[in-house]
DNA sequence: AGCAATTATATTGTGTACAATTTAATTTAT
DNA sequence: ATAAATTAAATTGTACACAATATAATTGCT
């Protein structure tokens, strides 16, 4: 083993075992990864029950603190792009939920509203974050701690 | 505001404001959603270099510790299905880095294998999980709770 | 004013995730 | 032993993510 390899291991070891193989047992990536991945099907019997998408569940979010927020500030909150939101858009859109309208001052601006129906769902989505919060089995002061580390990820990795 | 939304309140302020709003910024999930993407997203330059996605990498990582695993136990390391899984391999197969073999003993069972190819990029992929680590720049302690926290998650949610 | 550069969104194409269903092989129960 | 139940993969269809590119509107420059 090289003297660069020896110090990989010693930093890394979360990532490597004793013979500095790679294991995805000991991969944090993975973890988050995997995590992620089964709290949006946590969340899906909840969200079936309002017939949205945990990505258009976020999106109705932002909509509701929102109103009229334009495509590329949506895209900054949810850090998402327009191949990935203009699709989820007109899908809420075609539900009756919001409405795709071009800015008066620029029309390269696409402003969403909600129509009355989208800021009705606001009401049936509110017991959502405490089931989750209960599903999670974790002590607030732990989610709060993981919440805090994947911001900090979130803001140096890009 | 009724009693049991109160309670909703006090207990999940990680989720909501004052006055009970959903709030995307005060969302766990939301961010470890994001930073799983993020992950994902840092993750591509390092694996452009070797023509691997981040799911890719990690069934290529089961199966340098596991070859000859088949699809049903590659699942369960990975929690993915076969319908992710099957095409996935597929253009793994299709790349060369591995062969899908009939069980001899179980006709419905596909067993991986590693070609020379698939075992030769391990070595080029070795120095990815410290390439990340850096890239976090978060401390050790803190990526180890990190991982603890989305593994306990993980069990609990499913 | 008029043209180049920039900006906002949309489109195209690839690769996941996953629910639901299908197919084919094996096991179980009678 | 054989029909029913179970199991392992594969298939189908929907919805993200995101890179790359295209389109159209606006701004900046001279």
């Amino acid at each position: 083993m090289t003297d660069k390899q020896a110090h990989v291991t010693h930093q890394a070891d979360v990532t490597t075992n004793e013979s500095g193989e790679l294991l995805l047992e000991n991969q944090v990536c993975f973890s988050l990864y995997s995590a992620a991945n089964a709290i949006i099907r946590a969340y899906r019997p909840l969200l079936d029950a309002i017939d949205l998408t945990y990505p258009q569940y976020l999106t109705m979010m932002v909509l509701w603190a929102n109103d009229g927020i334009n495509v590329k500030d949506m895209g900054a909150k949810l850090h998402l792009d327009s191949g990935t939101l203009t699709p989820l858009l007109k899908r809420l859109e075609t539900k009756g939920l919001l409405d795709r309208k071009r800015a008066l001052t620029d029309e390269r601006v696409r402003e969403i509203w909600l129509t009355e129906a989208g800021k009705a769902l606001k009401d049936k989505a509110k017991t959502i974050p405490y089931t989750m919060f209960c599903k999670s089995e974790l002590p607030f002061e732990e989610l709060a701690a993981l919440k805090s580390t994947c911001d900090k990820l979130l803001n140096t990795i890009n």
